[in-house]
DNA sequence: CAGTGGTCTAGACCACCGG
DNA sequence: CGGTGGTCTAGACCACTGT
């Protein structure tokens, strides 16, 4: 007795699909490298042409939660490749995912003169003079994980009080709320530094240590930038992890 | 004039239709953040389904060449994402893309038992005493950039040899010609940590320098694991980047 | 409003895998 | 051989954007 695909719902046929076929398999209902029932069968299952079926397993294919093979079937991947999937998410939703509670300690938010660096990453205009700056420290059941500086350009006039981010926690809320913007893509590197003695004594480690350095440029729905953010990790406490494909 | 898809190619119609797309994009045809032609135009032009275009559409805006707005059209990215992709490469790929030349000293390869770590990524059976391990000095414009090891495990009786790998240059090219593995998917974890004093000499940088660490587990075709790599690339000399969407 | 991308259908043929 | 996923068609309606 399968649930059923609601045509009038509010989500498309093929991602009420996905969401379905996604809780039986993290609900175990569907073990590792077990196939699930063909594009045919789920065609006459679910009453969705194979196209939506289609739709629907590529989409879980992307997640990681599903792999095709060419005449064979379609199977449950193991569940170590159902994590660390490569997805744009916030640093509380990361730790969230990693069991770890999240924290923070807001340091500076203000409007600040933007360095070259954020002008370019920002893609401000020439007389752009003000930007939001927030400096946050992050803190991973209690523990600092990294140090947080990040950057937008809010509509004129317009601006994020400490008493706003303190209330619901998440700047991601406040944008959305404030200002209808959702983080929809982004461009982000990796690359390894040592933590200077203020780094080193906000994190609570030895000047010198090694650090992980993220730059990420995020874009909203209408792919303008809406956020340029740098987090500092502490090597020792951070890993990052992906999937590949080809 | 257009290139025309060819419906007995070799290739699927959409992987064509996707690559002339991509010509003209990299070649400066289809400039920044100006419209591609509408999807019923394409199907006119290209004498193929809108489902077909939609297909390659979709593959270039996964490979970060192209942008969707709804209600608007299709557009071309800018040229700094579409480096940096997230895909499964070689070291010697992902150098070329970074136009350094690659290049490599092999320091080792012979049969070893495998220590825990690595029976455990490979999914080794408990009796499984020999496996082929590799290492290699990998150089960018000559100078070193990474230490890599990796382990593999070989049809019983079956080896590579130094002679081989150094003719080639490619384990992935010996892999597929004797063995029929082509890579298709990885995990990936990245992570910091300082060099010894034995990795600083190769790398030719002084003990204790932060060092970024790979780690990859590398499946072929039928989704059998094939490869478990590790690679220290030098903190000063690599970053990485990726694309990351919702 | 017309034009765009987003979703969906019912069918078809192909390439691959296993018995 | 039958069953699987991979590709493809010709159409349809919806949701969103601009003017």
């Amino acid at each position: 007795m399968p649930e059923i695909v609601d045509p009038n719902g509010f989500l498309p046929r093929y991602y009420q699909l996905a969401n379905i076929l996604r809780e039986r398999i993290t609900r175990g209902e569907l073990a590792a490298h077990q196939p699930i029932p063909s594009e045919r069968q789920l065609e006459t299952i679910y009453s969705v042409s194979r196209t939506t079926i289609r739709q629907a397993i590529d989409l879980l294919v992307r997640q990681g939660f599903l792999y095709r093979e060419h005449g064979r079937g379609t199977f449950v991947s193991p569940q170590k490749l159902q994590k660390g999937i490569w997805e744009l998410t916030s640093f509380t939703e990361d730790m969230r995912r990693r069991s770890i509670t999240p924290g923070q300690k807001i340091l500076e938010i203000g409007e600040v003169k933007p360095p070259p660096e954020v002008r370019s990453h920002l893609e401000l205009p020439a007389d752009c003079e003000r930007v939001l700056c927030v400096e946050r420290l992050r803190l991973g059941d209690g523990v600092p994980m990294g140090l947080q500086t990040s950057y937008y350009l809010l509509p004129e006039g317009q601006t994020i009080t400490r008493e706003e981010l303190e209330a619901t926690g998440s700047i991601y809320i406040l944008l959305q709320e404030k200002f209808h913007l959702i983080p929809t893509e982004a461009d982000e590197t990796l690359e390894v530094c040592l933590a200077t003695p203020r780094e080193a004594n906000l994190l609570q480690i030895k000047a010198g240590s090694p650090l992980l350095l993220s730059e990420r440029t995020t874009y909203s729905q209408a792919r303008r930038v809406m956020e340029f953010v740098k987090i500092l990790y502490r090597g020792d406490r951070y890993r990052y992890s992906a999937k590949l494909t080809r």
